[in-house]
DNA sequence: ACTGGAATAGCCCGAACGGGCTATATACGG
DNA sequence: CCGTATATAGCCCGTTCGGGCTATTCCAGT
């Protein structure tokens, strides 16, 4: 049986995904992949594999296990993944950069939720890719970010400018919303924050200003949009 | 170089990821995988191509190529993402057993949202899997739909149960809900709509009570949760 | 020490909402 | 042909919302 001109010995190995061939060089880039869906750790696997410069050293499932596979082995390139169980990929994004603040993290995400985009980067992702984006995309962008060469494209960049923006909820207005999320009224919002009416009241008012929006209805749909609120 | 017991006799392999063993039988499970990522793509190769008894006939990234491909190629098994451009998979599934009634579709999701599966299983897809699953699960499970015997988890089959007798809305009230999700007051509604704001006072009532919750908030939160409207 | 934001709370008032209840026209199926 | 479901529309009435406006307290930044 021979094999992209390799011998082997044995009909028992009839499938071999990737080859190095030439050039077994350094696999200078030392990366490490935080994704709960061991399909796409396999995908990556796969891939990455095939390239010589890149070698993953290690894999985690989950933001919390990330920190410890980090802190181990120190890789050049994180790969992460968003909406994990445990730790979400921007906490674990925040958590990795605040103990080694060189640490070169790129999100891996599916889009379909904006808002977590944007918190990953503002937790100091260095840029993002979509899972459906096709792989040379993928192998360009993690060689720029080892070399410190990738930047955001402009049209992110630009809509990431604009949410920093937006007006940003106080603690107490994030849990008012919280609540009008829940479809509760703002005599019940105040019985379970121990406010008077009055206070929530007042409250909604300022977030209906702050959302753009002229009823509580409108908040919770713009809440879900942003990801403000989980339904 | 060795490796799981087979000498390999040149360095250039150096990472092999599937070896079958024994049984280079028949390949007599033949897959069609429709999935917008192409790193699950990758990882599904990767992690099929190491069953002696499965082959990939074909892969699509859409629902609606999903739709020309399994014309084409007829496999036994569908391996269906939900969440795709062009054409979701739950449409997709159904599309494809309106052509096929014998076709044997298996949902992989994310379970992000539940809503999803549900229609998915409506739509007449025999299972679903999660894509954070381990694997030998996977694989158990799509040699359980080629044989027809995979069946869904009991606490699964109860949910969708009882999924199935919540009440359902008409179009005019889903026209409706969708409004109000948007944000619009009953008179608004009305005057979209072309009818009083009494008759959408009327339906706001009806969908109320369907939903099973107080007021307009609520119904566009659940409304959200069930997928019966889109953000 | 002064400033400013956040959280608290009150008042007024018109508009919107939600529940209950009735009624008509239309269409579909047994 | 009759019952049911849907869409339409009206009425009453109490509750809730949302806007505007003022005021106090406390804490943090300058």
């Amino acid at each position: 049986m021979r094999f992209a001109g390799v011998k082997i010995d044995s009909p028992a190995v009839f499938f071999c995904v990737a080859l190095a061939g030439f050039a077994m060089s350094t696999k200078n880039i030392r990366i490490l992949i935080v994704d709960d869906h061991s399909l796409v750790r396999i995908g990556l696997r796969s891939l990455l594999g095939t390239q010589s410069d890149m070698a993953i050293v290690a894999e985690a499932d989950s933001g919390g296990s990330s920190l410890l596979a980090f802190a181990e082995h120190r890789p050049d390139v994180v790969l992460m993944d968003l909406r994990m169980p445990d730790m979400d990929g921007a906490e674990a994004t925040a958590a990795i950069l605040a103990e080694f603040p060189r640490a070169r993290v790129l999100v891996l995400t599916t889009f379909d939720s904006e808002n977590d985009v944007f918190e990953a980067l503002e937790a100091g992702a260095v840029g993002f890719l979509l899972k459906s984006g096709d792989t040379k995309t993928l192998l360009e962008a993690i060689r720029g970010v080892a070399q410190g060469t990738y930047t955001l494209p402009p049209a992110v960049a630009a809509r990431f400018a604009k949410r920093r923006a937006a007006p940003e909820l106080s603690v107490r207005e994030r849990q008012v919303l919280d609540l009008i999320v829940k479809g509760r009224s703002n005599k019940e919002i105040g019985t379970d924050l121990g406010v008077a009416e009055n206070t929530v009241k007042n409250h909604v008012k300022v977030i209906l200003g702050k959302l753009g929006v002229s009823d509580r209805t409108g908040a919770a749909t713009k809440a879900i949009q942003r990801g403000l609120a989980r339904v």
